[in-house]
DNA sequence: TTGTACGCGTTATCAC
DNA sequence: GTGATAACGCGTACAA
């Protein structure tokens, strides 16, 4: 069944057709009707791969994982929040999602050059881009449309993006330990590769500072993932720290279970606060004090920005900062 | 850039251009050569949508995930894993994966429609088809490509799928439960709208039965959700079970709180068995005695599956059946 | 308001 | 081996 075959049965002409099926103003109300009737009875659908040969618009976004070990799957639900963020406003504006996952240790450029050489997505949605991503630098050198759900490593003035206020939030973090009471604050970062684990440092860096409570052999280079919170806080329990701000809820579990296993408790001789109000934050004991931002909806604002962006509605490049919000929880002392 | 222009700098027509693309025979080394020239230093890429068209192949395979709350998300890690393994696949025959997401609650009905409508992918991959599902009914009826990842709940003779020998494996869960003495053991079942809980249950009835250990009031019809675990625990510990066989790791986490809220012990009061082998089965403690199997294998292999029926390599329908292994934890009295 | 005719970038079918 | 040329199914400028 195609379009000329509506027509006929129709008696229309194929453009009248397509008319009706494109909304079109002129057409009369007397063709609109048998033209809608027949789509209805044969359950027509326009062939997509014409119609994107002639549009140059596939109604595709496509979304780029560059890494899952650890991260994907795993104790952490990020991105599967982010997916299905972003599956509803594509939904919404009538689009279809392509996802390209990274094979387990995939290096960056192979797949970049795998994502890059499809040609089906009218954009994409960047994410965990890295300083001197091979997929970032591609996209922006070859001006091809793309989003970012973090801010971008470089470039920030001519990338479109949706992010948090990573050093606010940090910084809120940071002050509400400090108005505990806490005096030997550390840090275990998250990945210093990618700018959300930077910002969460610069914020925290700031208010220690501002208090006179900077203690630089506090701060640990980590990643987002439970064993580097476990290691870390190994090595920074002989410091003497009485609190801790991680850059991420899995290494803030990590981190507990280090602070559990020498012996120590949270909140009473180490605070803990994390980062992102995973589900796992409520799962352990005692519940994460952690910062929280709704990651749906960074990804339904990411995607509707990308297709706003591609439909020419909204201008590039054009930034979203999304609110977060302290949730505090039994691990500094507040209740659960 | 277009074939035509490849064509025109290679000095040869555009159909001898479409032949080296294509590895097709015909083509002196000469020529080929110097199309291979010019493709590489325009890094040309052909055209998808017009391939297409003409081929009637998009090579881009969907997959649908119709339920998504505590499931996609939250402490689950089935759907990342399962889309990992397809993603695999998909990238070694160079292939690329739609992917639908249900929105939160949305009817099944709603979303089979949307999934049906867009006909970009050549074949589906289906996940958590129930008893009646429209999007399972239509694909049938309709005779297109798909693939399941369970045991189909209906047409299994005429499906193509993926799966575990649900059966085969509650059974060894449950004679596990009988060799290390348990004589009063409960199921609280995974969804038995599905075929895998159906099974499961199945392979458990059949075990007690044989060692004539059936109890009915001690299965529980449940969900693979940790909430249904806690509260059909709850209404299980009057009836004094000395063990717990759970259709899904998940449930097993929340029968294990409930015990433990009771004030008794795990396994010396009542042993605990999932089925997954997710992640959190051995975050918890004591870590958990579950089935595991290989949920990124399942992935690769359906998708595989896939591909080779829609490449006519393999023969419609098709069933693979992927191991399984009993791994005995803490909460049987295992180490760890 | 409607229809005709052309073009989108490929692959497939022929002759040569 | 190679090169015209006809599909593939649709959108749209232009003419009517």
């Amino acid at each position: 069944m195609k379009l000329e075959d509506i027509a006929k049965k129709a008696k229309v002409s194929r453009s009248t057709a397509s008319r009706v099926i494109n909304n079109d103003r002129y057409v009369s109300a007397d063709a609109r009707q048998r033209v809608l009737k027949v789509i209805e009875q044969e359950q027509f659908e326009p062939n997509p791969a014409a119609r994107t040969l002639v549009t140059r618009r596939s109604n595709i976004i496509g979304v780029a994982i560059p890494q899952t070990a650890n991260v994907f799957f795993g104790d952490n639900s990020y991105y599967p929040m982010l997916l299905q963020g972003i599956a509803e406003a594509v939904n919404k504006s009538d689009h279809a999602m392509l996802l390209w996952l990274a094979e387990s240790h995939e290096v960056r450029d192979v797949f970049a050059k795998r994502v890059v050489r499809h040609r089906q997505p009218d954009g994409l949605i960047l994410t965990s881009v890295v300083d001197r991503d091979p997929l970032f630098e591609y996209m922006v050198k070859h001006n091809r449309s793309f989003v970012m759900v973090e801010t971008p490593p470089a470039y920030a003035d001519r990338v479109s993006y949706v992010t948090i206020d990573n050093v606010g939030a940090a910084a809120e973090a940071t002050r509400h330990l400090i108005q505990i009471g806490r005096k030997r604050i550390a840090h275990i970062t998250g990945q210093l590769t990618i700018q959300d684990g930077i910002d969460r440092l610069k914020g925290f860096r700031q208010t220690v500072a501002e208090a006179g409570l900077l203690y630089e052999e506090l701060i640990k280079p980590g990643m987002f993932a439970a064993e580097f919170g476990y290691r870390l806080m190994q090595e920074l329990i002989p410091l003497r720290p009485d609190a801790v701000f991680c850059g991420g809820d899995t290494a803030a579990i990590g981190a507990i279970r280090a602070i559990h296993e020498a012996g120590l408790r949270v909140p009473d001789d180490i605070a803990v606060v994390g980062f992102d109000d995973l589900d796992v934050a409520t799962k352990i004991t005692p519940a994460l004090t952690t910062i929280r931002h709704r990651v749906m909806d960074i990804g339904s604002t990411a995607a509707r920005l990308l297709i706003d962006l591609l439909d020419g509605r909204l201008e590039h490049p054009h930034h979203f900062v999304m609110p977060t919000e302290l949730v505090i929880r039994g691990s500094t002392g507040g209740q659960g």
